[in-house]
DNA sequence: CCTGATCTATAGGAAATTCCTTCGGACAAC
DNA sequence: GTTGTCCGAAGGAATTTCCTATAGATCAGG
């Protein structure tokens, strides 16, 4: 089968006008590239260089050869070229997981430096819920996310990075002024967010637990599927909400007005991790994923600051 | 050094999602393929697969190489197909085809004239007949001819080359005085050729529609195959006959003694046109193709110059 | 919770290829 | 002639390729 060498050895040998030649720009002897075109030729069937002589003139169909040898011998240096720009971060795809809140914590500023950093890069954030990531991962999808805990994975390497915890949204002020209680939850006419992952939320299955404890179960008397638009129908006093510190936190000013929190208790705590599978991470990945540690555990510390 | 077996075993790899295929596809052990492979990454200095359970999921630095990887391939076939044609041109076979009568026109000298630039090569010219070489032309069994019009298939290149007349022929100078219109014709004593073609030979069909018009049928008294033997009959005075006048013209001094022409009133063309299927044409076709445009062409002016 | 099917990775060895050194023959310049 | 230079052939060492067999991991289904 035709061979890149044999290619090599060919233009070479073209170029200098000699094997000798030749051989001495590629760093073999003599017999080497001889050997090598005469195998070309083999297996092109036909001559590419007449011996005359002491020289070597070449065919027609060594002029017919060349442009079409430099385009194999270019597209593999091409090739060369685009790896190392992708290992080296000049250019692709980074692709990262998130849980679905995971915007309120981060997204645009991660981007903003991720994109800072390696201008030529794509930038993929996907994820909706923290099972689903869990799932791309496994299958090899997504080699690095951020998610809640808990990871029951053996293989995947997991470090915890920031712990949030749950407090209870009102308009009321009234029902702000104690501390909210399971029974509180049980009675409260609640609006939950995740409608369609409320099977496998971590969240969502704390609470059922704290709740059921009751004797009562964690029925909400409306769900939807984002954050912002419970927290919005909170506002508007139709029912109240629970959600993440850190959520509210990250609003700021854009938190819908006339909302008020108040802490759980017992206190519900959830825990975000980066995780990935075991193994060597990507250059891409591990940039991304000391991006997504660094600020997020920066994020942790500002949050207990706060509560102390 | 990268080869060329790697980068097959790797897109190869791409595309069929598994070793275990690509080695399949390529016919070759499952672990041939994977150390191909794995020696690409070694050499790339990257991971192109990340081996996730049973599977394989691309990298984005696989995804880089991918174009590359095809396009040295594509170059690598490109060069074999490059020398392939060159090849044929020294030593390759030039089937073309011809009707039956371009023999007058060309024959002998075309030869000599391929034989003369391309030593090398073989030379066929087949066909009996325009509809026959057509048909052949269709079916991919000759890659160009030179046949009279009309060709009606869009997948043809049709270029007209020559236009003859039909002249009538007789041994008898009585009967060529006078025009020969369609009504002479219906009533003369014939001798025509091409005997098996008489169903679809456009020249036979252009004068049974001619005489047809008169209210009488194109009956000839004589059929025979070849045009030689029609002009023989015509000159031992037993009918007369109808032929091109580039036929006349060709034979020179081997037209039999004693034959003299007249022109058909209205007059009666035929058109002959090289003609090949679309795309490329191989180089040996490509020589004879241009060769005959030449001479046809030449001829064309020469028989025009004659008749002004 | 097994079991069978399926895939990758590894090991070991046979076969082919690559590449070297050495030498012989052809040719051109002096 | 003689000499220098170049191609080609031969033989052998080192490397590479590619196979079979097998172990290890994973997943689907009973």
């Amino acid at each position: 089968m035709l061979s890149l060498h044999q290619l090599r050895c060919f233009l070479a040998t073209l170029e200098h006008g000699s094997f000798t030649a030749a051989a001495g720009a590629l760093g073999y002897a003599q017999p080497s590239i001889s050997e090598q075109v005469r195998l070309l030729e083999q297996q092109l069937d036909t001559t590419l260089f007449r011996r005359v002589g002491r020289g070597l003139v070449p065919t027609e169909a060594a002029r017919a050869l060349q442009p079409h040898a430099s385009a194999a011998l270019a597209a593999v240096a091409e090739a060369g070229r685009a790896v190392a720009s992708v290992r080296e971060l000049l250019t692709g795809t980074v692709r990262f997981g998130l849980f679905r809140t995971a915007r309120f914590y981060l997204t645009a500023d991660l981007v903003a430096d991720v994109l800072q950093r390696h201008p030529g890069v794509r930038v993929e954030l996907v994820g909706q819920n923290s099972a689903e990531v869990l799932e791309h991962l496994r299958k090899g999808r997504l080699e690095a996310a951020v998610i809640a805990l808990p990871v029951e994975d053996e293989n995947m390497v997991v470090t915890p990075v920031l712990r949030d915890e749950l407090v209870y949204v009102s308009a009321d002020p009234a029902r702000l002024h104690t501390r909210i209680t399971p029974a509180d939850l049980a009675a409260a006419q609640l609006v939950l967010p995740d409608a369609s992952w409320r099977e496998t939320d971590t969240t969502r299955r704390q609470l059922a637990q704290a709740v059921q404890r009751t004797g009562h179960p964690l029925r909400p008397r409306i769900e939807v599927e984002d954050t912002e638009t419970a927290l919005e129908i909170a506002a508007r006093g139709l029912a109240d909400t629970v959600t993440w510190r850190g959520v509210l936190h990250g609003l700021g000013d854009r938190l819908p007005a006339g909302l008020g929190w108040a802490p759980l208790r017992p206190a519900m705590y959830e825990t975000f991790a980066v995780v990935h599978r075991e193994g060597e991470l990507s250059p891409a990945s591990r940039v991304v994923v000391d991006l997504v540690t660094a600020r997020m555990r920066d994020l942790d510390r500002a949050m207990r600051a706060r509560t102390a």
